[in-house]
DNA sequence: AGGTTAGTGTTGTAATTGCAACTTTTTAGA
DNA sequence: TCTAAAAAGTTGCAATTACAACACTAACCT
């Protein structure tokens, strides 16, 4: 994923961050953001630590809607929190960056450094969209079967092989397809017992 | 949604598209467009016309991913069209501009329009990450009945209102959600029957 | 006006999935 | 290095869903 001050000088992302009024904060861990800033129409970047986006449901469960890693951004309005409903939640401590969404459009100065910054935040958002659409196509197969073969394949696509590494757990696994842990299983063990795929720990290999 | 020439001159439009060094293409109804021209890394703009970002599976099937209206947007790597299962079809006569998206980062020009159309085309973006997101949020519900009332619940929340139209046909909003038509019929009659929502056509209500 | 197509509404049944309740294995922390 | 916690793996069963096959109605074309 890009990061928003790449090829921006230490000096130049100074400048910048004053001419976009950013604020610097910092929180300790298992602190909810949006409960002591101003929310607007900011966007955050995590410079240092981790933190996660969370939705309370309306009968008080927490569902994890996005991992934040260093270097991760996130808007009050793109990531839905613009809605009460969601909260971004630090898990250690965490250093963010926080600029108005609104005048980065009508910024009057054309320097270099701000282009670039426009442009970065553009890779971003749609590295984004590209992921999002991802996880859609995933979503909307009709079966766990399908949901695995789709997830499976791109992941074999991304690394050039028939065999690849997943990039999470089994259990985070079944909560990016959005399916029961247990059926997931299920229906690994079929897959392997049909002689689709190998597979021990998180070590996939398509087969044929 | 956003359009990529939104308070830009047609005179400053014109001046853009020469330095983009932008490409002009008119197309037939019911021509796949990404067999005819070079891939790359273009965003293409639907200027007039409709099309649909189709994807044809492994075998054979098609499924729509997305409908193209006229002024909508779309990339040849955030849309996943760089893959070679997908193509952009047209449904009429269209009128696409191209542009090369790498060349967007590295213009040297910094005038006030090039500016403008920067900030328009992260508009759009973060609008097409924002829907993404609230699809997902759909998507990962577990059940039918959970999907429909996120579904409403958010549409509600555009309407300001507990009584709104749904924006398709419920054929269409079977597909959104991915579910099976029938089974959601069956759904939506279990929660009127529950008195969770009314229903006539495409206009619903919620209760309480 | 008549015919064709698209969309709505319904139902029985088979297949899939979620849930609960376990055991075993692995990982990480004191 | 011991231990507690997290993750993996398994299974039966109930609940949900997809599928197929209808009838009916609205929309649209010529």
């Amino acid at each position: 994923m890009t990061y928003i001050f790449n090829d921006i000088s230490n000096l130049d992302k100074r400048k910048l961050l004053k001419e976009l009024e950013a604020s610097v904060l910092f929180f300790e861990k298992n602190i909810s953001l949006l409960k002591s800033i101003d929310k607007g129409n900011l966007i955050g970047i995590l410079e240092e630590g981790e933190a996660q986006i969370i939705r309370t449901d309306y009968d008080g469960n927490k569902i994890l809607i996005e991992d934040l890693k260093q270097k991760s951004v996130f808007g009050i309005r793109f990531s839905l929190i613009n809605n009460d409903e969601y909260d971004v939640v630090t898990k250690s401590a965490c250093k963010f960056i926080f600029i108005d969404y609104d005048l980065i459009g009508i910024m009057s100065k054309r320097s270099g450094y701000y282009q670039k910054f426009l442009v970065n935040l553009m890779d971003i958002l749609s590295e984004m969209v590209y992921e999002k659409n991802e996880r859609i196509n995933i979503l909307t197969r009709k079966n766990t079967r399908e949901k695995l073969l789709e997830y499976f394949s791109i992941e074999s696509k991304k690394a050039f092989s028939k065999v690849f590494y997943l990039p999470f757990n089994l259990t985070e696994l079944s909560e990016y397809l959005s399916i029961d842990r247990s059926a997931m299983m299920r229906e690994i063990k079929r897959l392997k017992d049909d002689k689709i795929i190998e597979s021990s720990g998180n070590k996939i290999r398509i087969l044929n």
